[in-house]
DNA sequence: CCTATTACTTATCATTTGATAACTAAATAA
DNA sequence: TTATTTAGTTATCAAATGATAAGTAATAGG
């Protein structure tokens, strides 16, 4: 097996991957969100509650500037920030209400689009799929934190 | 075959390449480039010649905004245009030798980033990570241009 | 108790990226 | 030939994002 094919392989991909999932979420969301403030929301909404410090560091930006987008999404009401009990200085993000909705719908939007891709997907394929998914979960992109 | 659950895991699957690939790629480049000129760059080395008009649509970018970037790239002498002898209004772009020395070297330290993630995988496990890829790639990711 | 560290905020500035209007030149269609 | 479409450029403006300095408040360590 050589390991470089496989890297280009790799390479080639994830520009695919970046691709697709940027035509899947093109245009989804209702509230006046940026880019960057919806890949916010969406890892609150499957990691919630998480810490700024983990938004920060899982989103690859400083905590000022994480701080700077939690306000701005407060503001708009699609965040609630609660201290923890124990360690006063830590903060917990969940989503609002309003905010749980609007990632709800904007999911569904996503997932109409998801769906359209593997229209043509025998019940054998799926399977195949879901398995594929497994794999690189585990023996690639398992996050070593 | 729950079809939402796949959808689920997809949506967790594509989150974690995107922090995957931003932590290979981070500080990767010597010369003076943005995030975007890298992703061009990384698009004409595996597509060359690339005219602007497919730069502009795979990337996303309005055909303006492309111009800019190619001769922001230009001027950096780190890409070459050059006319389509039938067609006098098409482009197509390919890298200079320095721009396609750079982008090896970029893609060398990539690699090494890569078999760090790889290194416990078995020759059995890279078996099964290139053929998770090849399904993916023909089942889920495929483009329908 | 005093110092250092952690978690987060506020403010400010620079850079990058996106959007749009107006343009040139070449090719195609009528 | 003339009009339309295609491919790309230039210029300009707005918005999004990144970087950094300086601050507060709470905790941890000595």
């Amino acid at each position: 097996m050589d390991k470089s094919s496989l890297f280009h392989q790799f390479v080639t991909f994830t520009a695919t991957v970046h691709q697709v999932t940027h035509e899947l979420t093109q245009n989804v969301t209702v509230a006046n969100i940026t880019p960057l403030q919806y890949k916010i929301l969406e890892y609150i909404k499957v990691s919630q509650p998480v810490t700024p410090t983990e938004i920060s560091e899982c989103q690859h930006m400083s905590l000022p500037n994480t701080s700077r987008e939690l306000r701005k999404l407060q503001e708009q009401h699609l965040i609630e920030k609660y201290n923890d009990t124990e360690d006063r200085r830590k903060q917990y993000i969940r989503l609002s209400n309003e905010g749980d909705k609007m990632m709800e719908e904007a999911f569904a939007c996503v997932e109409e689009r998801f769906l359209q891709l593997i229209q043509h997907a025998t019940q054998e394929d799926l399977k195949d799929i879901q398995h594929a998914l497994s794999i690189l979960e585990q023996k690639v992109f398992h996050q070593q934190d």
